[in-house]
Parts: C-alpha cells; sequence; structure tokens
DNA sequence: ACCATTCACTTGCAATATGCAAGTACAATT
DNA sequence: AATTGTACTTGCATATTGCAAGTGAATGGT
C-alpha cells in the first residue's frame, strides 16, 4: 500500500504510520520495555537490521510518535521517546498482547507482564505510563 | 520482517498474520463492512491490485483467519468468511478505530459506525457479530 | 446459437522495500 | 596511540508490491 496523504478511513491512516512490519516492534519497545537508545533497539530478539531501524526510527520521527534528543557532543546519548501520540497506543497495543496471547501457544507466559496484562490491564497501563512522566505532565 | 515459525512475543506473532500493508484492510472490510467476495474487496477505496488480494486472501486462510467457500460450479459464490480467531480481532479494529479517530483529521465522520464506536462500541460490537451467527453459534 | 460481460483469478515485469555485510565518523576508554 | 562502542550510511542481492494485461468459466441478452 503506497502511502496517501489522506484517508477517510481511521484505520488505513494508522496503518500508513505504523502498519509496516517494523515499526510497532519498535514501539513495544519504547513503550513496554521502556527502549530508548539506538543499541537497545538493536538488541531486541527480532534482530532488526541498522538500515531498517535507522529508516522507521526516522519515519515515526517524521509520524510524530517518537522525539529524538541529541545528546551535547556525544552520539551515545541520543535517545528517542514517545510522544502523547504514541502513548495513545496502549490500548492498540494491549489488544494486540491480549490476541496474540490467546492464539500464540509460544508465549513467553514467564515474562511478568504477560500475566499482568490478563489480570490487572489497567493497573500495568498507568505504571507503565510513569516511565513517561515528562510527556504526560 | 520475514516470517518466523515461532516467536515468543504475542506482538510479533500477531504482526506476522496480518502486520503487512493489506491483510488488515481486508479484515476490515470483512468484520465491519460484512463484505466476503472478492469482487467486494476488489471495490474497496484503497483500490488493493488483484494479485495482492489473492495473495493475502490465501495467507489468511492459511493463518486460520478466513475459511474460503466454494459454491458449487460456479466461481462468482465464492465467500470468504471470518473464523472466531478472525472474530477476536475486533477489540484490536476497534482500538486502532479510536486512535485514527483522534489522529486523523480526514477521518469521515458522516459514517454512522464512527459515531457508534464512540457513544457505544460495546453495542457496536454485538450488532455486527449478528452478521456471523453461523460461525458464533 | 452468438456475443459481450462478469468474475476470480494468474502472469509478466517494473518499482519499491527489506536483509545482510561492510564501512564511516566520533567519543570515551585503555 | 590504539581499541572499543555507538549511531549511523552505503552497496548490493533478494523479496514484496504495483500495474497492466490476459485466461477460462459462467451468466445475460438478442
Amino acid at each position: 500500500m503506497k502511502k496517501r496523504e489522506s484517508t477517510v478511513c481511521p484505520i488505513v491512516y494508522a496503518l500508513d504510520i505504523w502498519g509496516d512490519p517494523w515499526s510497532l516492534v519498535i514501539l513495544r519497545d519504547v513503550l513496554i520495555h521502556n527502549k530508548r537508545h539506538y543499541r537497545e533497539f538493536l538488541a531486541s530478539r527480532e534482530r532488526i537490521a541498522t538500515n531498517i531501524l535507522s529508516a522507521r526510527l526516522l519515519s515515526l520521527v517524521e509520524a510524530g510518535l517518537l522525539v529524538k534528543i541529541e545528546g551535547d557532543s556525544n552520539r551515545a546519548q541520543t535517545m528517542y521517546r514517545p510522544t502523547q501520540k504514541a502513548l495513545d497506543l496502549f490500548p492498540v497495543v494491549f489488544a494486540i498482547m491480549h490476541w496474540g496471547l490467546k492464539y500464540n501457544p509460544n508465549t513467553d507466559m514467564s515474562i511478568p507482564i504477560m500475566q499482568e496484562l490478563k489480570t490487572n490491564e489497567e493497573g500495568l497501563e498507568q505504571r507503565l505510563l510513569q516511565n513517561f512522566d515528562d510527556v504526560t505532565s
């Protein structure tokens, strides 16, 4: 699907922004695992290629989901942090997780988040949101 | 992202099945707009190409989200209907719609479903589910 | 019976996106 | 001064998508 400058459908709008196969993995890492550095995204299990990671980070910044915060005179300090627009994806991410949990027999249930999602989704969201007080305040 | 036969993450599991740019558009048409025929999917605003449509329908059938029902001696009767696994995507689709509604200024709010989503999501889901009594019964 | 139309696809090919390996530039560490 | 770590970019092979055209079977009209 080529990008449209405008669509009347909210689903297509969303897919144009993060409907490729990698953006949501990055957003998962930001929102759920509180990652913020290039090297952290690179380290996740899904083994995203460096060029793709760069390209996706850029497009997410352009779409207003992430903000790039550069340190003074040290690239290793560069951080990517979510905007409110990204934080509003929590319900989407949780809904997808519920579905994946139901149908993926290989889900790793030893991760505490998986248990908490089932028993106390609201509490989980509130707790995760505390990682982003700078954005929400 | 190449398909993995197994992942420990429910989100990646989901993305492997419908994380390409077109599958969710087809699922939207099935779940929300009650479409079932090839020609109906082809007619939607997003103008999916015929070869992509074939390929996606096949992969959704293989993933167990759709069932292909062929008429006797007439291809025009062929229908694609959702399984329970697809019906369980309603919460995901609704969450995405809420997000798109909030951030897409071009959303067509004259479509009754958009209003109903905001005021009575639960009722909307129940009503749409009635289109699939054959599956749920 | 004949012809045009509809339908559910397939095929060929150009354009785009992804995957992989290697390289670059800078800063901190040894 | 040399090595390591970090955030990228570049080049190129491979896969996926987009577009136009074609195919074969069934229906509809004259």
